[in-house]
DNA sequence: ACCTGAACACCGTTCAAGT
DNA sequence: ACCTGAACACCGTTCAAGT
């Protein structure tokens, strides 16, 4: 059977491939050309250096994203749809993740969750400075949240160490952190990041009401 | 002059001037010894392995944070002077930052943030899965916040690309991110973190008053 | 105990040569 | 236009040899 030609999008589904299976840390252009049978130089026909095939890795990813906003329901439930969006990217591509939040971006992938939170927040009454700064914040929540999930922000899972010995964490040290280890040690990603999200969206909900208030 | 002993510390520290003053990918094993004038394999004897090395890195820049906990302060303004203490990392390390939140630590660096921000919850009155889910919240702000202060999360500056031109952005395509442009370009990172810290910390007391009047 | 150079198995990318 | 191997300047780490 004759393969398929090489092309950007070929090699960025091979990187993601590889990613995914073997963590970020092994990807190399020599892997991923040996994982498509051509040679190293063959990807540099298509892709103009491994920074920006890590680029297109982060797009890729963030055009997978399923947005189905319902511009007709309440502002809150579009805000939440969105943010669950985003969300789903450590569900779908947890070991891609952190590259997705880490990469600035400036192609329509980039900007279309930008664009539809914006367009939300308007139909919110939040234009301009407001705007950027409730989206900024939305942002920041979500990003963390992510880093979290996947696993590269700290849990606080007792390990191995002086500090952290097999039978938990030093009691006396750290009164707090040990007799809550049980609770950090655990994690329910998707009841965590709705607790925080209806905080965050109740926040602003007051603060509109508050600005309301004193107009 | 003789020159002062090889150690774990004096290898940690010229890592760190190194990633401040080039990037973390100017760090290699190699550079470090050059920087410091002796053989690659003579940082073995004090660091076991370029990721041990990592970790010392972010643990070091970690307990540089300054806790001044005032434990007769109000519990509100507990939890912003140690979110504003983390987030001077932003400011005194800027390119180590992402090594600090992107990796597990379990030693006495690591755990000693939580420790404290688990005494000032329980002071406010949240313990148990209460507290650690206001923790985990506030954490996946702030480090959502740090990331795009040192400038790794989108914060959708335009440049030259095909949706992105030197005018700007295509006002059809994206007619929200288009006419905020000029305001999603700057950013005011303390007066950001404070906004979304306050709000958060609204929020924190509107949920805790819920909770008290259906008791 | 600490240092070290040589060696091994890798990197990304340039270049000149092929078709 | 697309592919390629050789080469260059790098990596982290193992190992055996030194003091």
């Amino acid at each position: 059977m004759p393969t398929e030609p090489l092309s950007r999008g070929r090699i960025v589904a091979t990187a993601i491939d590889l990613i995914e299976r073997e963590g970020a840390d092994a990807v190399s252009m020599r892997r991923i050309a040996a994982e498509l049978g051509v040679g190293v130089m063959s990807l540099y026909n298509h892709v103009p250096s491994k920074d920006a095939l890590l680029n297109g890795v982060a797009e890729a990813v963030l055009s997978e994203i399923e947005f189905t906003d319902d511009p007709d329901a309440h502002w809150t439930d579009r805000v939440r749809m969105q943010a669950r969006a985003f969300r789903q990217i450590a569900h779908d591509h947890p070991r891609s993740t952190m590259l997705v939040v880490s990469r600035q971006l400036h192609s329509a992938a980039g900007l279309l969750p930008v664009e539809r939170a914006l367009a939300t927040l308007r139909s919110a009454g939040f234009v301009g400075a407001d705007a950027v700064r409730m989206l900024r914040m939305f942002i920041a929540y979500i990003v963390g949240s992510l880093l979290r999930e996947v696993g590269v922000t700290p849990s606080f899972a007792p390990v191995h160490d002086r500090t952290v010995t097999a039978e938990g964490v030093d009691p006396t040290l750290f009164p707090e952190v040990s007799s809550l280890a049980p609770l950090l040690d655990e994690c329910d990603h998707e009841a965590e990041f709705e607790f925080g999200l209806e905080l965050l969206i109740q926040a602003i909900v007051a603060h509109a009401a508050r600005k309301e208030g004193t107009r």
